[in-house]
DNA sequence: GGAACACATGAACACATGCTCATATGAAAG
DNA sequence: CTTTCATATGAGCATGTGTTCATGTGTTCC
């Protein structure tokens, strides 16, 4: 196919063209479908305001409000962010008194932060 | 502050009003700059095109073209998802003739993908 | 040097996303 | 039952993001 994967193939033994490469590649990567909704719980964390949810109830559950005050953003987009984490599953709440009182729904979502925190700290 | 609180208090010896809680875990979470980190980094798995780039190569390196071709994008969209991959220093390549080869560029990314997969999969 | 291949890049466009503002809902207290 | 506090929700808007298309750059081979 070209002479890299001649090079390739005497140098290392390894008797694969870029086409074999695909194939064993394609078999062994994860189904499209998990790949998809892997993407979708990455995105979860990805946007900041999630994020600091997430990281404030990974410390303890809190009231709307509360989390609103901690974070200095307005009780409305915290709220319409909760709606989302609560259809993702990865967060809870139930009424207490006046207030929804959240927590995490996942005990991934704390292994999830942390690893990546272990990365973005070095 | 409120009844809740007052029947905490009683109830599990915990003496914290909303304000106590809220400093606590302003105090045990983590800095704002690197929470913004976090969430960059986790934008970077949050996009199907990059999260199956970086699967792919998780399994093997793999130069650009067979990327596209493994994936079914084109080119073009690769190659730009490849240029925000570099710049976050999740993949690196070098060239091998007229190839482009790409690998992952950190060991995290593996285990990020990791804990995701053990999540979704269940 | 020129053709062919592999990849990068910029502009344009379509679409998704997150916020604000106004308002609705719902429990609780008087 | 009305007011008040806590939260939810919808519309509108501004911005971000990913793709395509056309083209540029760099390398190999003749």
């Amino acid at each position: 196919m070209n002479n890299q994967d001649d090079a390739l193939e005497l140098l290392c033994d390894v008797p694969e063209t870029h086409g074999d490469v695909i194939d064993s590649v394609r078999r062994d990567m994860p189904e499209e479908d998990v790949l998809y909704e892997l993407a979708d719980l990455f995105k979860m964390f990805g946007d900041s305001t999630r994020l600091k949810i997430m990281s404030a109830l990974s410390e303890s559950e809190m009231c709307v409000c509360d989390i609103a005050e901690l974070l200095g953003i307005s009780q409305s987009a915290i709220s319409h962010q909760l709606r989302i984490l609560k259809q993702s599953k990865l967060v809870s709440s139930r009424r207490e008194g006046k207030n929804i009182v959240c927590f995490l729904a996942d005990e991934h979502v704390r292994s999830i932060i942390a690893i990546g925190l272990s990365h973005v700290t070095e």
